[in-house]
DNA sequence: TTCCTTTTTAGGAATGATTCCTATATAGCA
DNA sequence: TGCTATATAGGAATCATTCCTAAAAAGGAA
């Protein structure tokens, strides 16, 4: 999952955007992880390689990379938005019970389509689909299921996983 | 739309919810409308009938109806909840352009699934698609496409709609 | 109906993620 | 190497949502 230097330097530099260490070192976080961090999970980890790094820049940076469509946000029923630096077409596993997400890649899912009649003159660019349910860990655990849209919070293990 | 009394009150004695005249309005609004309004739209419109209403009062009878599964909430790159009465399985589309959502029913979505491979471990209870794109409305007014998960911001028409 | 207990309501204060503002520092180009 | 536009840090501000509390009301029991 480590991105080469020139790789990342070339990604930046086709959508004109500055490279900097702060930027570097959050993008490379994102990068690294599946576990769709939230900002402030970046911030803790890339403080550890910039010790004086602002919550700020953290929040203004990847404003830029997902103008860019360097990283996409997602935001089911978390308090707080989360990031992925993984742009292919992909799709969601959603506990229910921590709030974590999976990506889950599934080329028939990718395919999906919609009647003109159902559409209704909008015009679709794109899709993605969530599954809701229990990851491994929350079974284990003997989690019974609750409705969807339901309020269980996070038992949160460190979103930002193994780096 | 409009939903007959009894049936309202059926409805939240099957789950052992109190019946009050704010919660009865609160509800009723949210499902007279496929516009997928946030608190604060509800007790804009609320307040008609219950001026001294607080927004307290909603988002504590969202959080409760949403508990008793009987709305669902949605926040897709929003920066605030959305409340739907709708709990049928249903789909959306979603406005890159103006933010709004429209519900999408679909028999062939209801039924997508995953190989046991792909989920490895996690037990699936539902799911639900998300289309993106531009609605008919922006597309009349011109709207290129940006990518998935950009920040363009509503221009906001009102979202409770006729009522 | 009336009483009683529990839950709901309103309102004010608190919380906390995110954004705004600004002076300084830095990237990238000429 | 110098210039200009942009990024950074940090502090203050915003604003949806939640917390706290006293008073009011729902719903069941008598």
């Amino acid at each position: 999952m480590k991105l080469a230097p020139d790789e990342m330097r070339q990604r930046f530099r086709a959508r004109g955007l500055k490279m900097t260490p702060q930027r570097a070192a959050i993008y490379q976080a994102l990068a690294g992880t599946t576990s769709h961090p939230t900002a402030e999970d970046l911030h803790r980890q890339v403080r550890r390689q910039h010790p004086m790094i602002s919550p700020n820049t953290v929040y203004y940076t990847l404003g830029v990379l997902r103008e860019a469509g360097l990283v996409y946000e997602v935001n089911y029923w978390h308090d707080r938005s989360r990031f992925d630096a993984n742009i292919d077409l992909h799709h969601h596993l959603i506990c229910l019970g921590c709030r974590s997400i999976q990506d889950l890649t599934d080329e028939a899912l990718d395919r999906l389509a919609v009647s003109d009649r159902a559409k209704a003159g909008f015009s679709i660019t794109g899709h993605r689909v969530e599954f809701h349910g229990y990851c491994a860990a929350c079974c284990r655990r003997g989690r019974a299921g609750r409705g969807v849209g339901t309020d269980e919070r996070r038992s949160d293990e460190g979103s930002l996983g193994v780096l």
